[in-house]
DNA sequence: GATGAATGAGAATTCATTCAT
DNA sequence: TATGAATGAATTCTCATTCAT
């Protein structure tokens, strides 16, 4: 059953592997079954790949790359005339959606996933760079590199708890940041 | 004289799966590593604990009370008379001492984990709660809410970038959300 | 298809280990290979052997034993009433038979393995001495170590040859070292 | 102007194979580990060399060739106006240096491979008669024969042992076979 | 009760070789 | 001619769990 030359096996390999990821989690990522899932043979992941690191670190890339992509998609929350604490919790709204639950739990488990994996620290640090960038369009450095950590806090802490995403709740956290009022007259005193 | 029912021998299993899940990971929690470093026969890790994740989530709930004796610990700099960022900043600072560092390290493991496995979700939850509790005894709710929210993103972005703990950064981010000024009276030289 | 409890289990794992390596040489030792040739189940061998030196280590370990053993039949020719180059010449004679021709050569493998696998140096090293032991009680230490070295390198050549044990020239190039004469009238002018 | 044949990549991969042959062992000769040794495409050295086995021969023939050369190295000791066993002495302390140990160590793995690869036999047996050529030209062939043996006994021993090299000793092994005094003027406390 | 042995599945890798280009 | 890709077999080793004693 020859296959031979598969110009894209490659990325192939690198989808299933997310694919993977997101429905069974980072701990189900072995070469075995990103083979299955790519339906391709075992020793091609280990050809393209030559570690499960090295299979990871693409992953996370990508991931992170498609998530930079989104970033347009940020842009069009961002770009909108409201206090910044309105318009990234509709941001994180959107970005929490039923839907995409499962993806963003997988995006935190590739991101924490290189706590114990140095070869995935460049990757996890350059994803939050690229975030305090967007912010820092936004607002200050300081008040960026808060709101990056508080983001950051409260969707892990959304995915633990699998508590349903509150808008009001998690508008009213961002605005102790960005020092804006809680709803309708934003007096934006604080500077 | 021959002990039939050895608790010793139980607790020692727990302890010794701690210290394995610090120094090289939970990922590394298998049977034989901790019989291994806890210097009992293999098959009494697994008479004792019927499954890795009985054993796991032992381990964890052990973690958990400890902390919850370090919340005296906490208490030692929360009740002190200064701002409560500052307070909470020199927390963080002994907390994130290098010899605890292993520590912390793990107990966002252990979040890693808990997205994954139904199990471990509970003790997730709980010490998530815990560290709400002892906030919540400083300030209002909503206050510890985003405290909380705020120090797991600083810390875990701490940990995955292996930046240095930077006390003066980390009282700014949180004078944010508490409100309190950069630094009032005391001239420190806080850059 | 259980066959559990079989006491005598890690015994028979060695011996096909010496099995393989007489007859497909130590290049073919491997974890499969040998639980084939002990009808064992593959992780039997990693459970009693955690890693291929130690399986290798036991084998030649039992190998130096088995010949240890073979030193009563070593005495058998050393304890005769002859010069000492014609009683070693007709134990290596005895000891090259084309019976024996693969088992000397599988001890020289393992013997020489130790090269790459400082594992087996103590054993083979223990061997060395063992040999020493054995010919200084038939002649002074420093002639026993010559001999001893000048066996191994004669045996290895003609393994290495294939040349056929040849008595005569054995025996000459041993007398050259005990300092006996060629054969029958020693004159032993030679100091 | 690119060339067809490129005859210098050939040696290149030779040379590789040498150097990894002697720093990681004959047994880590594989072809991913030579290209990468030799800094060229994997495809490259199994387009050279159709199998391991060749290019395994190529290498140890190439080794065999350079000791050739080294012949005249040898020469440079034989041919000084000392006692036979002096000059073997100093020429083999010069031969197992420090540096070219691992050398040393490869042709006797080459020994050790040989037993078992019918490929290599002719070389090994080469190697050896070069050696028993050498000899030749400083005594008569029988001396040279047993001198030969004696050097590969002694070598393969200290090479097992780890035991440094003791010039001493080593002349007064060579001494009993030469028929030459133990050290003839020079009152030595030999015992 | 406690445990050493057993085992089958699966882990990550490495590999020699083939082959399409 | 030269080579990157491909692949299936095999490598060592770890493991959770079961079970006879």
């Amino acid at each position: 059953m020859p296959r031979r030359y598969d110009p894209e096996r490659r990325q192939r390999i690198i989808d299933a592997a997310i694919r993977v990821a997101e429905e069974q989690g980072i701990g189900a990522l072995t070469h075995r079954v990103v083979a299955r899932a790519a339906d391709v043979p075992l020793g091609s992941t280990t050809y393209h790949f030559a570690s499960l690191d090295d299979l990871l670190v693409a992953a996370l890339r990508q991931v992170c790359g498609e998530a930079g992509t989104t970033v347009e998609g940020w842009t069009e929350y961002l770009d909108r005339d409201e206090p910044l604490a309105d318009r990234i919790a509709d941001l994180l709204r959107a970005y929490m959606d039923d839907e995409r639950h499962g993806r963003v739990r997988m995006e935190y488990e590739l991101y924490l996933a290189a706590l114990r994996r140095p070869a995935l620290s460049p990757v996890a640090a350059a994803w939050l760079d690229s975030t305090l960038d967007v912010l820092g369009r936004y607002t200050d450095p300081g008040t960026a590199r808060t709101l990056s950590a508080l983001i950051d806090g409260m969707l892990l802490q959304l995915l633990l708890t699998g508590r349903p995403f509150d808008r009001a709740a998690v508008r009213a956290e961002l605005a102790r940041v960005t020092g804006e009022q809680p709803a309708e007259r934003p007096r934006t005193s604080d500077g």
